[in-house]
DNA sequence: TCTGGGGTCCTAGGACCC
DNA sequence: TCTGGGGTCCTAGGACCC
């Protein structure tokens, strides 16, 4: 059995948390740039304001009803996400943190002892006492089911926020509610597939023949109806994967349009995609760069490309990030565009420690490359104070807009809040 | 004027091997 | 008219998630 715990509107209840003026206030979260609605609190849902909306879309809405906006504070999230994942760990046996404010649960045995609803009920009681943030908890015997449990935790008050679904009939009657859209692992695109079929709601689907289902879709697809049906197919990762792909990327303020400036954003993405391949500790192999214009800007040309240099040993050097990067940034730039967004990607990591070399390989590690990218790591962590590359430039012109950022209450000293 | 960022998995098709 | 069989590896593209 397992239980899915998740954090209702999560950025927008971090950001009441120092803010209790805003209880009841409609709160929106913004995107990197200030770009796009991320968040938004039952309040600014209940206005129509939709997830993913560009701001500027939703201007009118916001300064009629007063909508409190604030632009992305991940350092804050990301330590309220943290609390919230150790408290979990002390009121379950194996958790799988399985994004910013979502995480799984395995409860067998816990049902027996405890009954799910009031343990449910202990998960949101202990969190809201803890750290100050709602949740909802769902239970099922697959993921699948725990996340339609959950779904409907969140979207009938009658619950009070918990919901246990391992009945049958229970699961049915609501599989029979809820469209084949909410059902974990199906998009818009295969639901719309599914609809030409006749297909309208979760339980339509988990009826379907699995030849149809398998033929729409691949094995994923497969594996979901599965477990709509009961069969575990995808089971509780406690210890994270090895990441695959390091990516850093970001739209600039104001566009780019040369070369010296673009290199400075492609330093920039480089030196903190080695940051955090150092974090992983793992060694990446290949850099790839991509630049394009905006896509939504139809009177300017679109341009949109990417190279990759593969260097033939795997490095989390800043240095040779830096240096395939800016290689792989000249064979693809084009004068005469307004550049939107850049990023660096890397991957093919190898396992610290374990490199392999080819016979007639040149390389030979840089020297005391461990110690000073450490200490770069350690001196921008400690708040002291930032180190970076020339490359990275100073003026930072194109670096990404936060007009509505709140302050770092728990993770910067200045930034704490102070009772009067 | 203004449209996010970071991931994963699967499949098909091409190149290549014996 | 017929044109092997079996395999690996890589990449691009599509789908999904939060």
């Amino acid at each position: 059995m397992f239980a899915l715990v998740d954090v209702n509107n999560f950025y927008a209840s971090c950001e009441r948390l120092f803010r209790p003026d805003l209880k009841t206030k409609p709160i929106v979260v913004l995107s990197n740039n200030d770009g796009c609605v991320v968040a938004r609190s039952q309040e600014a849902k209940r206005l129509g304001i939709k997830m993913g909306v560009p701001l500027f879309k939703v201007r009118q809405l916001i300064d009629q009803y007063e909508v409190v906006v604030f632009s992305s504070n991940y350092a804050f999230y990301a330590d309220i996400s943290s609390r919230v994942m150790s408290t979990l760990e002390a009121l379950a046996p194996e958790v799988e943190i399985y994004s910013i404010d979502e995480a799984f649960l395995d409860v067998n045995g816990l049902s027996n002892t405890f009954g799910l609803n009031n343990f449910g009920q202990h998960i949101r009681h202990t969190i809201a006492q803890s750290i100050g943030v709602p949740v909802c908890v769902g239970f099922g015997p697959t993921k699948t089911l725990a996340k339609l449990a959950n779904y409907a935790a969140k979207h009938y008050p009658a619950t009070k926020g918990v919901v246990d679904l391992s009945n049958t009939q229970r699961q049915r009657k609501l599989m029979s509610l809820v469209d084949v859209e909410d059902v974990w692992g199906i998009g818009r695109r295969l639901s719309n597939k599914l609809r030409h079929f006749g297909i309208e709601t979760a339980l339509e689907f988990a009826n379907a023949p699995a030849a149809l289902i398998r033929k729409q879709g691949t094995v994923v697809l497969e594996r979901t109806q599965a477990e709509l049906n009961g069969t575990v197919c995808d089971d509780l990762e406690q210890v994270p994967p090895r990441k695959k792909q390091i990516v850093c990327s970001r739209s600039f303020s104001q566009r780019i349009t040369h070369l010296s400036v673009m290199r400075e954003a492609v330093c920039d993405y480089a030196s903190r995609a080695g940051e955090k391949v150092r974090a992983e500790q793992a060694a990446a192999s290949k850099v790839a760069v991509f630049i394009r214009t905006s896509p939504f800007v139809k009177q300017a040309p679109y341009y949109s490309n990417s190279a990759t240099v593969t260097l033939g040993f795997p490095t989390d050097d800043s240095r040779d990030l830096i240096r395939a990067a800016v290689q792989a940034l000249e064979t693809i730039w084009r004068p005469g565009f307004e550049y939107a967004k850049a990023g660096v990607m890397l991957s093919d990591f190898s396992e610290p420690g374990r490199i392999q070399l080819d016979l007639f390989n040149e390389y030979s590690p840089r020297p005391q490359s461990k110690a000073l990218m450490s200490t770069i790591d350690k001196i921008n962590h400690s708040g002291k104070g930032l180190v970076f590359f020339a490359g990275q430039g100073f003026n930072k012109d194109w670096k990404m807009k936060r007009q509505h950022l709140s302050p770092c209450y728990t993770t910067r000293w200045s930034d704490l809040p102070r009772v009067k």
